[in-house]
DNA sequence: GTTTTTAGTTTATTGGTCTTA
DNA sequence: AAAGACCAGCTTCAACAGCTAATAAACTAAAAAC
């Protein structure tokens, strides 16, 4: 067999003049989001680390680079192969284009080049399913005619294509050109998916795939006694996995700050004897017992003592009540599914009847596995798993051994001093009811229920895989905080913080609860807590005061010696020079260009990953703006806010809407033309922030106010 | 005071944890008290020699009779171990030890005894971080009248210098509790009410709680809960099994047995200056040591392979990455009906044990036990975000009321239960077979007549790890030398004779034969009829076999094969079969079936 | 300082067939 | 009959070498708690 893959997709992106402008003001337009939306797409199957191949194709653009219009002269004009059909790579996001074209490329086309590569560019692969994804908004119509269309239409069922169109809503009635319709039946047709641009970001692309692997099952005869042998297979069901593969090392390049090519890390082992300190050769290195204060060497013991597990294996022990078995004698880590062996359709029945049986008669099992001919017994419990939409299956659980059970002890509760009210227990009783997360949200979501088993993402990982797509997007800038799309994910749900506010302030007046002065005991972990917060504070204003390198401070003492002599806003103290150069009768309007430069160069250069000189300068320049003339500020945020957006960096920009650094607003200076915060990036928001942040700006205005008094 | 307590805190990680374990050998009425509490303490300390604990132990006998050795001046109390590292001598003696021989004291006077036991602590050369007298008595003969003041004063100077007294009652259930004890309980305790500890008789049990007395009170992590808003109450994690079950393995030199420690060099070495070298002088140790040089935490890079790249993080950012979220904590998030915690299911980890803490809130016990009952009341199960220590990664657990864990003497208590993630989950292959499968009655009969006869009581401390105890016996044989020890049995095995009962032909006449129905396991190889070896069953299918010589496929029949065919073809020249390689009876195929 | 836990490693084996003692 | 040795499949001009992956168990290092 060929090389076997799951999934090939060849995305097509529209990016010819039809795209290049908004519907509404100040919305992005449909290139700017396709834009995002396909770097996502790419992101997210880069971070998935899946077998499947990925092409990029331009739609509109100023080239033409395509197999077909190589064969056909004059045709197929406009569709640029940005990347053919390969893992895909960071390349693919990075070549994007800034801009759209003035050009128009006929979608169609598109599709067709699409087709021509999966079945002519991909030699040897052999791939389950085939999809193209289609992003335009049908604003550059076909040419092609209607029985060519058909053809195409044929050719896609026949070879098994799947056309996907994201943007666009081709169900809205309101957008019903023919071409639209078009693409309809082609989806329909094709059993494709359909998704505007807002919800494949928010649904589908808000969060990492982690890489996937594929279950492989150990293969087993589960013996009932010596004569009965089910052939089952199991399968890992859940497990707790790291998010990432294991990090490997290398040596930074003084010069390149990136891994040297020239040196590498090798690490050694050596065994140093205790007695002398010297070290031992790995030969004359043997396994030994520590008994009490005795050392017993392995080699001394009775080889005909140790235990011989025997055979791999899975046997039953015997049946016991289900409620028998508690989470606290659960050990191990995670949990198999058994099935029949595949195939073996009697394996199965055996397999189903035991757990129909077992399911009515609540008794599980418990057995014996050896996982492979020598290896350690462990004993497991199998509980019946009937779940008509998944699976029917034994589940097998891992028991403890006596050996690991603790037998700790605690101090009684059952004492009067610690006895409880009818009343007291009521008052929980009341906070239960206020705090259901099984109706945590209106009927509007899709499911009320909160934090679904799991359905929901871990944040820790979310968080990593992040950090690895922004570092290689965005090479020597510092590591974003967590997105609040993944703080939110431990969060309470709003509706019900608000149910518990009364029940708990019942609650306090309830019980007595004292907080139990600090021991001296704890002085000193509390010191070092301190120490540590002091150290993280430092971290953090380092560029703002004093750093840790040596020569920081010997530039930073002259500056403010010199302050009286500068001539430009600088990037070490630009509030200040800012300030110096105004009493000095700079023209703001000289000041304010150079002022937003030194922001943007701050921005650039900031290591610390919270920009905090750049916010201070930032919040400094639009004070001054709001009293002066808004339009400069708003002018060159609006620049600049678009240039983070397309370097991604959406820690900066989610930075300025928190400090309140947003457009100047009509409401604070009359003379500005925005009504309100129309963030270019507000769909990256959830629609509940969006009156916060009207919110938080109207306090500015108040604070500016009394700034101002 | 307040310096001496300042003085104890400075060092309070230092040291070793201390026990002395008391044993009362005062036996009038001729119960098997002493005698269990001494088959204990044998085993309690056997527990210690296993794992080569760091625990000093002492035991000494009170109640017993005058004798000329006995201490200087102390009457009725005989110290067999003193306080020391558990070691295989002490251990030998104390098993030897006829609690009997020593006779019996005129009156029990306990204050002595007491005494004696906080000297055997202030002669201990070691530094010890806790001091535990460990009483194995009954609790219905009190000392005489005339020592009980004395020991009320001796317990109370115990509790001030920070030794603590603790009593395990060994005894049948039902025996009263005399009042001196109550009061000399709740003197130990510092004044405070205590509960009278249960009555225990199992020599294993006493063994259990001996151990565990002895042993560091350790709570995973001692958290406030935040119920809500301004209202959190103090509880400590603990897990209750053990992580690692495992004793102390440790390296030895082959010729001295001299203990090794382990060193990893981590050094960075240049691929490049030397690269005209030969290949093999790369190998050489010592031409590579010259290159070698540290490696600073600032210069070390750690990258993952993600879309064809290298991407790169420092150090520091690495760290950042697994510590992106707040400081420890328990918040509650809300409600959820019991129902859904299916362990079938959603079983990922060992839990934990939620027990309340008065230490940091006080009142904290009160409301965890009102939550307690009223989660139980309503059948529900508490949903939160933990994060255990400062720096580990935080995720929702369910808190379930439960009592009794592990058949533990511990009242009430939460299961702290992890709630998966959808990382956590995989995505199995289903086959849509299910219909052809029909489960009758008489399999339903069949199966349930082989689930009740093997039927049994499931107790969370019947398996034993049969490798860990077979190795210890293989240890304590070299050790012990002549002790006898009982012998070794493996739990994780069924007692067979149930077995015996199973009418194993009705389960396969209605279920079997398994295999049958197998897969082919690919269309050039032979069907994978049976579970177990495909068995030849003397047909030869001449187009196969022509088929193969054809395709130079004959390799693919098994030796069997090809001696059978070999034979069938009735060839004169054959020689003999036996002894010869595959290969050259393949090659016969090829030569004489064409 | 010691113990405990956990995260993160590394390492060996997996399966079927054939030969051998 | 059981145990251990040994080569496994996939490319495809063909033959070659040189890849490939999940998993349990054993292990180390590091962090945090007391």
């Amino acid at each position: 067999m060929p090389p076997k893959v799951d999934q090939a997709a060849i995305l097509i992106l529209d990016i010819g003049r039809n795209v290049s402008t908004s519907d509404e003001k100040g919305k992005k337009s449909f290139f700017e989001e396709a834009k995002e939306c396909v770097a996502r797409v790419i992101e997210r199957k880069i971070m998935s680390q899946d077998k499947n191949l990925l092409g990029v194709m331009l739609l509109g653009s100023k080239k033409t680079q395509n197999n077909m219009a190589e064969q056909c002269d004059g045709a197929f004009r406009h569709i640029e192969f940005l990347a053919e059909l390969q893992a895909p790579t960071w390349k693919m996001i990075r070549d994007f284009p800034e801009k759209p074209t003035k050009s128009r490329g006929d979608w169609m086309d598109a599709l067709v080049v699409a087709a021509d590569h999966f079945k002519n560019g991909l030699s040897q692969v052999k791939v389950n399913s085939k999809k193209i994804l289609l992003m335009t908004n049908f604003m550059c119509p076909t040419c092609l005619d209607e029985n060519d269309i058909e053809k195409i239409l044929n050719g896609f069922t026949e070879e098994e294509f799947e056309l996907d169109v994201i943007g666009p809503d081709i169900y809205d009635e309101s957008l019903k050109s023919e071409d639209i319709q078009l693409a309809r039946k082609f989806v329909e047709t094709t059993n494709g998916e359909t998704a505007t641009f807002e919800y494949a970001m928010q649904s589908c692309l808000l969060f990492h795939k982690k890489r996937t692997v594929n279950p492989t099952p150990w293969n087993v005869d589960l013996s009932i006694g010596p004569n009965i042998k089910i052939p089952v297979s199991s399968y890992i069901r859940l497990r707790d996995e790291p998010a990432v593969k294991t990090w490997l090392k290398a040596v930074k390049d003084p010069v390149t700050l990136t891994a040297s090519s020239t040196e590498g890390i090798m690490s050694h082992k050596m065994h140093i004897n205790t007695e002398n300190q010297e070290v031992v050769e790995p030969d004359s290195v043997i396994k030994g017992y520590h008994y009490g204060q005795q050392i017993i060497p392995f080699a001394e013991c009775d080889k005909s003592l140790l235990y011989e597990p025997g055979e791999k294996s899975l046997s039953l022990y015997g049946f016991t009540d289900a409620s028998n078995i508690n989470w606290q004698c659960l050990s191990g880590d995670g949990l198999a599914y058994i099935f029949g062996r595949k195939g073996d359709n009697k394996a199965k029945l055996a397999i189903r009847c035991l757990i129909e049986c077992l399911h009515e008669m609540s008794l599980v099992g418990i057995v014996r596995r050896v996982y492979n001919k020598g290896n350690a017994p462990k004993m497991f419990a199998i509980l019946p798993v009937i779940d008509t939409n998944n699976y029917v299956c034994l589940s097998m659980i891992p028991l403890c051994y006596k050996e690991e059970i603790k037998y700790m002890a605690f101090p009684p509760t059952n004492l009067k001093r610690y006895a409880c009210s009818k009343e007291q227990v009521d008052g929980f009783k009341e906070l239960i009811k206020a705090m259901d997360l099984m109706k945590a949200y209106d009927d509007t979501y899709e499911g009320t229920e909160a934090f679904p088993i799991a359905e929901t993402v871990s944040p820790s990982v979310q968080y990593v895989l992040d950090c690895i797509a922004f570092r290689a997007l965005n090479p020597g800038k510092p590591l974003p905080e967590p997105r609040d799309d993944i703080l939110t994910l431990f969060k309470i749900p709003p509706l019900v913080q608000k149910r518990s506010k009364e029940p708990i302030e019942k609650l306090k007046n309830l019980f007595t609860l004292t907080k139990v002065e600090a021991k001296t005991r704890d002085r000193k972990r509390t010191q070092q807590q301190v120490d540590a917060d002091m150290n993280d504070q430092n971290l953090e204003i380092k560029p703002d005061n004093q750093s840790n390198d040596g020569d920081m401070p010997t530039i930073q003492l002259p500056v403010t010696k010199k302050s009286n002599t500068i001539t430009k806003i600088g990037t070490i103290d630009p509030v200040n020079d800012y300030k110096l150069l105004i009493s000095n009768g700079t023209p703001l309007i000289d000041l304010i260009p150079e002022m937003a430069k030194v922001i943007e160069n701050i921005v650039d250069c900031s290591f610390d990953g919270t920009y905090t000189k750049a916010l201070e300068a930032m919040k400094h320049l639009r004070q001054e703006c709001v009293k002066a003339d808004p339009a400069p500020y708003n002018n060159w945020l609006q620049k600049f806010k678009k240039e983070l957006t397309d370097r991604q960096k959406d820690d900066v920009l989610s930075l300025i809407n928190d400090r309140q650094l947003n457009f100047i607003l009509k409401a604070e200076n009359s003379s500005s033309t925005h009504e309100n915060v129309d963030s270019t990036q507000s769909q990256l928001y959830e629609n509940d922030t969006v009156p916060d942040a009207t919110e938080l700006t109207m306090d500015t205005e108040i604070n500016d106010l009394f700034d101002e008094m | 005071m307040e310096s001496d307590e300042e003085n104890e805190e400075f060092q309070a990680w230092k040291g070793v944890p201390g026990t002395v374990v008391l044993i009362n050998a005062f036996n009038p009425s001729s119960t098997e008290s002493p005698a269990i509490s001494h088959v204990a303490t044998c085993r309690m300390i056997r527990q210690h020699l296993r794992f080569a604990s760091n625990h000093y132990i002492g035991v000494c006998l009170y109640g017993t009779g005058d004798s000329e050795a006995a201490s200087f001046g102390l009457q009725n109390v005989t110290e067999i171990c003193s306080l020391n590292l558990p070691n295989l001598d002490d251990y030998k003696k104390l098993q030897s030890v006829n609690i009997t021989s020593y006779g019996q004291a005129k009156d029990l006077k306990l204050s002595d005894a007491l005494w004696h036991c906080s000297k055997m602590f202030t002669n201990c050369k070691k530094q010890l971080v806790s001091r535990t007298i460990l009483m194995l008595t009954r609790l219905d003969i009190p000392p005489v009248e005339s020592d009980h003041r004395a020991t009320y004063m001796r317990v109370s100077d115990l509790v001030q210098s920070k030794i603590e007294v603790k009593i395990i009652n060994v005894a049948n259930e039902d025996v009263p509790v005399d009042q001196f004890y109550k009061n000399f309980l709740s003197e130990a305790n510092g004044g405070k009410e205590t509960a009278v500890p249960k009555a225990i008789w199992d020599c294993k049990e006493i063994e259990n709680m001996m151990y565990q007395q002895s042993h560091r009170h350790l709570a995973l992590a001692r958290l406030s809960f935040e119920i809500g808003d301004g209202l959190a109450i103090g509880v400590g994690v603990y897990s209750l099994l053990k992580s690692n079950a495992l004793p102390k393995n440790v390296n030895l030199h082959r010729d001295t047995n001299a203990i090794l420690t382990s060193a990893t060099k981590t050094v960075k070495v240049s691929n490049e200056g030397n690269n005209s070298n030969k290949v093999q002088m790369d190998v050489d140790e010592a031409e590579n040591e010259q290159k070698q040089l540290p490696v600073l935490k600032s210069e070390l890079l750690h990258y993952q392979n993600y879309g064809g790249e290298r991407i790169e993080f420092t150090d520091k950012e690495k760290k950042k990455l697994s510590n992106p979220f707040g400081p420890p904590i328990l918040k509650l998030l809300g409600f959820k009906p019991a129902g859904i915690m299916c362990k079938e299911k959603w079983f990922l980890k060992a839990g934990y044990f939620l027990y309340p803490n008065e230490d940091v809130i006080e009142g904290s016990t009160v409301a965890f036990k009102a939550l307690h009952q009223a989660c139980l009341e309503m059948k529900v199960v508490a949903i939160c975000v933990l994060c255990t220590r400062v720096n580990s990664k935080p995720y929702i657990v369910a808190l379930a009321p439960c009592g009794h864990p592990l058949g533990l003497d511990v009242e009430i208590g939460f299961d702290v239960i992890r709630i998966p993630f959808i990382e956590s989950v995989r995505q199995l292959p289903t086959e849509d077979e299910g219909d052809n499968i029909n489960v009758s009655e008489a399999h339903r009969r069949t199966m349930k007549d082989i689930v009740n006869t093997l039927k049994f009581d499931y107790k969370p401390e019947m398996f034993e790890n049969p490798k860990l105890q077979s190795q210890y016996k293989a240890v304590e044989a070299i050790a012990l030398a002549d002790e006898e020890l009982e012998p070794f049995v493996d739990t994780t095995k069924p007692n067979m004779e149930k077995f015996q009962e199973l009418e194993e032909d009705l389960f396969d006449h209605l279920f079997g034969p398994f295999g049958a129905t197998a897969p082919k396991r690919s269309g050039t190889k032979e069907a994978g009829v049976s579970s177990k070896r495909t068995k030849f069953d003397g047909e030869i299918d001449e187009n196969l076999l022509q088929n193969r010589i054809s395709n130079k496929k004959v390799n693919m029949y098994t030796v069997e094969q090809l001696k059978h065919i070999l034979k069938w073809k009735n060839i004169q020249s054959l020689p003999a079969l036996t002894g010869l390689k595959k290969n050259d009876l393949v090659n016969l195929v090829y030569e004489y079936c064409c």
